[in-house]
Formats: structure tokens, sequence, C-alpha cells
DNA sequence: CGGTTAACTGAAACCGGTTACAGGCACCAT
DNA sequence: ATGGTGCCTGTAACCGGTTTCAGTTAACCG
């Protein structure tokens, strides 16, 4: 019943043994022979003895955790992120650091701090300074999640720029569309900084005029609500509206909704992500889908191999592709597409 | 610049002094004279040395670390939670550990591996049996956040019964409505299980017959979405439909749109917890407002205190107090009611 | 039967800090 | 001169594990 403070001296002393064979005994490594095996578990046994994670993370110099950070937590996106992240860390033994920056000003010295604490950081897009990340670089193993980091650091994302060109595409060329709004903060993260740049690709490449600067707004839905009353209380206002992700785009559908438009035959509305609850709206919503649970757990992986390995795993970056999924919103015909 | 592998002995041997004064200065504990002071601070400055967290932590005994356990992570809920318990853990110093437990059948084993890595650790009510949180409590200080443990665990949660009971009264009362409609699964969690308690309370005190059973869902958009589908299109429609959240409420609020319903004129819609998001949508949505972050935020304040003083905290109870806030969801003249 | 060799065991040295304790020294009062 | 008192400093013993290395024993081989 009886648990703390029992050492592996203790079990030694009374197992009749040395501390090395009780070591050896509850790691499975080295040779023992049955019967001081028997001795030994049976001492564990009886004081429900565990080796204590501190002694054992100074002597192996491995703390036996990952962080991960991010600047703060919003929907859907981030909560899958951090589960995929989670489980990965959990199959692999590994307990997870969390850092949320947001608001804060200090965020790189407590970054720092973190690296002191796990052997392994994945830092998402746009969190920290360059600087910092090298910094934190050249403590443990770093990789940049949902974004891009300096020379020398890896990372893992999803393919942005040539989807959003894609759906846009689709809006311009297959829906006739002219004037579309883009929501979301380009320099607010490096994800809307790339869908942004291929909004405007899919512009340019059909020779039409540069789009409106996009509505600078937040990633949450109550942004989206924003943006709606913005945008379509002004006029002349525009035909669809892009967002830079699921949770405003479903923002503006409930302001459009609940203004009496209709969706897609007065204003067609696209988001990006494929949250869960984009199939399950009416209209469904056309998007972009992102293996965000993937990403996190590639990243945590690769964190997690190249805190084990001493020999580095080459900072090869890894790109996730991305699909276009075709729903309502944009105005296609309804289907029953997931 | 470098930084790694140095260790007190070798900025003792490279400022010509003992480890103990090493020690000392970097702690700032006991007398240095000046000059000592003085020649550690160069050679800490000169090599970048700072001590390492596992043998400190080691030394002390103690991991400066806490551990926040839950089910899933879902919606703003969750994320205000999180953030809450995160920024009073870092005021701290503390680190943060999380274990999502969700769907892992092997969770009570995780959770009390947990306990050797932290020096506390708060557990979100339902999320782990009683017997597991009673194994808990015995290796290191715990708090049941949303919810009560078992005896001796002592909980932080906000007032769910009496809230529901208030704002089911209006409803009844106030719009003289009847036919009310419960989505959420009371045995799902502790929160929702109180809710509908003070759902049927109302009822009963009113004299009126038992509410119809709940439409046990999850707490997602995405279940309210479900919820609108399923309440909607049956005969007769309910004509109020109360939401253990409110994000079920603004899936449910969607379902309606989308399908053309007017709220509250055709259905009214009800939430729980004033995410922020509440307020902005259209209809604005009547809820009830509960503290989560300051929650969390107490929560971490007392298993910090928990873990540094070896007296016991006490196991009180703490019950922070919720609100009804009315808008225009339920029927109530449309305010600016932020 | 002597010599290897393999299996097993334990003493002691780590990992990187903190801290109890004792010793040295300067200064002061007898 | 002597004893006492503070202040500073360093030695060494922790914290709780793992691991190297040398030593013992027994089995095996020629």
């Amino acid at each position: 019943m009886g648990n703390s403070r029992i050492t592996v001296r203790e079990i030694a002393r009374l197992a009749g043994v040395s501390v090395a064979t009780v070591s050896r005994v509850s790691n499975g490594t080295g040779q023992v022979s049955a019967e001081m095996r028997r001795r030994v578990l049976e001492a564990i046994e009886a004081h429900g003895y565990r080796p204590d994670h501190l002694g054992r993370a100074l002597a192996a110099r491995k703390h036996g955790a990952v962080g991960l950070v991010f600047p703060g937590l919003s929907g859907p996106y981030f909560t899958e992120l951090i589960q995929g992240f989670e489980s990965e860390a959990v199959r692999a033994q590994a307990s997870v650091h969390i850092l949320c920056t947001h608001l804060r000003e200090d965020s790189d010295s407590q970054v720092l701090e973190m690296a002191r604490r796990v052997d392994g950081v994945a830092v998402l897009g746009g969190t920290v300074s360059d600087e910092a990340l090298r910094q934190l670089a050249s403590r443990v193993p770093v990789v940049v999640l949902a974004g891009v980091g300096p020379a020398g650091v890896p990372s893992v994302r999803a393919e942005n720029t040539a989807a959003m060109t894609e759906l846009t595409r689709h809006l311009l060329v297959e829906h006739g569309l002219r004037r579309l709004a883009f929501v979301g903060s380009p320099d607010g993260s490096p994800d809307v900084s790339e869908r942004w740049a291929g909004f405007q690709a899919a512009h340019r490449e059909l020779s039409l005029p540069d789009p409106d600067a996009p509505l600078r707004l937040g990633l949450q839905q109550q942004d989206g609500v924003l943006a709606a009353e913005r945008l379509l209380s002004g006029q002349p206002a525009p035909e669809a509206v892009v967002c830079a992700n699921d949770e405003t785009a479903l923002g503006v559908l409930v302001g459009a909704l609940g203004r009496g438009l209709r969706v897609p035959q007065d204003i067609v509305i696209t988001g990006f992500d494929d949250a869960p609850i984009s199939a399950l709206v009416s209209p469904g919503l056309t998007t972009v889908r992102q293996p965000v649970r993937e990403l996190a757990a590639e990243t945590a992986r690769r964190i997690l191999t190249a805190s084990d390995d001493p020999i580095d795993g080459g900072p090869e970056d890894v790109l996730l592709p991305t699909e276009l999924v075709i729903r309502h919103s944009c105005g296609c015909p309804a289907t029953d597409n997931p």
C-alpha cells in the first residue's frame, strides 16, 4: 500500500542484495539469477516500490518529457493538434509539457527555460522569435509545427498555398464569382500567410485585378461573426467570403444566417481545416482538409527519435498533403460528402 | 554561447571556489563575500551556466511541475480551463504536464504514473475512477476540478444546479414555455449531471410533469447540430432547447437557422458557460456565466500551495458562483448585454 | 586436474545539484 | 594574551537512481 520514500537501497537491504541487483531486476537489464530475482521482486511487491523518476532521469540524463509551445488555445485546430501530439508522446511514455505564450512578453525566456526540463520541443509556427528558436535548437531537438523556422530547425507542416489557390480558382472559375473577401491576418501566423498568398496567386494566374486587402481578424469563431458584421452591412457586400480557417467561416456563417441571408445563394462562404463540424452544418462548408492530428503526431515522433538517437535525424522538412473538400457553401449542389 | 554539460563543479573549478559557494551565489542563499561573488558570477556569465533542473529537483525532492488531467479537449470550455491553469502555474515557475485520457482504457495507471513526475495534480471531474483518485491523493496533492471526488480529495467547481434551475424557471415562468428539451448526457460529466438536476428541479418546484429524458449527446458543437436534426424534425418539436453547454447550443442554433427557423420566435435555445462567442451571435445566447478561467486558476493555486507547504491545507471544497445571463435567444427583448 | 570462460554479484563511482557541519579568520571584550 | 562571536568558506554527505568494473563461483574443456 505505502509507496513513497522507499528507495532502491531500502529494497536492496530488505532483499539482502545489492542496489545494483535491484536496479537490474527493476529494469530487466543484465543477468540476474532466479533466486535473486525472486527475492527482489518479493520485496518490491511487498512495499509497492517504483523507482523514482527524478533519480532515474538524472542518471540517464534524459527527462522523459517533451514540450509543446503554442501561442494560445482556440478552437478545434489547436485541440486536435494537442491531442495528436499528446497521444504520440504518451505512446512513448513521455510526458507532455505545455507552454502557452499568449500575450506574455517574456515568452522567449520561458521557452528557453522549458528546454531545460524536456528532451525536445515542438513550437507552433510564429510563436517565438527565430533567435529564440536558434538558441532553443542549440540545447534540445526542436521542430517547428505548422510553420518554418530559421535554417537548421526542421519543420512539419501542411500544404497551404496550392490548396488555397485551388479553392480560390474553384470560386472564380467554376462559380464565376468575382468580389471575394479574405478574412484573416497574414502576418498573424505562417499558415494564414501562405493561404493569403494562395488566394492572391489564383487571382493573378487568372489575370484578375488584385483582391482587396484581407480583413485582418483573429482565427476564432467570434472573429468570423465580427467579419460578417463588417462585410455584410457594407456596400457592396462581397460575393464570397474566403476565410483563413473553418472557425471564422462558421462565425461568418452564423452571422450571415442570423441576418437572414441564404448561403450559398446570397453569399458564398469557405473555410480551411475541415473541422468535424464543417461537414454537419447546413449548408456543408466547402473547405480544405488538413491532417492536423497527423501533423502533430509526426512532429512528436520526430522529436522523440531525435532525442533518443544521438545522430542528427537531419533537418528534413516534412510537408503533408491537403485536399480540397467541396460541399455546398460554395454553391456546388449539396452532397452527402462527409 | 555554449551552455550544456557545464556543471556546478566545473564553475567552481574555474572560479577557484567550492561548489557550495557556487550554489550559494546562484541561489542567493547564505553569505558570500563580494570578491567571491564576483568571481563566481564572472565564471557563470562567461560560460552561460544555468543549474541543471534535474539535479536541483532531485536535491529538493520537488519536481517544479504540476499536472492537469482531462478526458479530452473540445471547445472553449476546455481551452479556457487549460489556459487558466497554465498561466497560474507559469506564474509560480512550475511547468504544466498534461494528460488526455480520452478513449484510453489504461488511463488510471497513466494518471498514477504522472503522479511520479509532478508535485500535484488537477483532475477534471469524471475523468478517472474514485479509486485511482484515492491512490493519486496518497502520493501527491490532488484537486478535482469541476466535479467532486471521494472523501478527502478537495474540489473546485462552479454552482451548476441552482443556476440551471433559475434559467429553467425563467423559461417556464417568464416565457410560459412548456415543452423543454434538455440536450446533454447527465452521466457523462458531473457538470451536466448537476445541470440536468437543476432542470428537473425547476419543473418539480412548479409542479409540472417531469420533463422528457435528456437527449444524450456529447458537448461539442457538432453534437448540437445533431440535436437540432433530431429535435426539429420530430413532431412535436419542443418549444425550447436547453443545452448542457454553449457549444451544443451554438450547434443547435446553427442547425435551427440552417433549416429556416427563427430564434427565438420559432424555437428558444439556451446554453451554459457563456463562451465569448455567445454574446456575439445573433440572437445573443441566453446562458449562465461560469468563471472557468478563475476556476482553473484557483485549482492551480491550491495545488501549488499544497505542494509547497507540508501542512495540509485542508480538503475544503471551493464553490464559485455563477450568474444567469439573459440575452435574446430565450425570447427576451434583444439588448446590448455583452 | 589445471586453465578458461561465462554467469552472476556487489562496491563504488557516477549523474548535477543542495546543504549540514566544521574550520579558519578577524574582531572584540575581558 | 585569551576566549568568544560572527562571518565566510570548503569538505563531504546527501537526493535516488544507473552502471562500470573487478571479483567470485561454477561449469566446461583439454
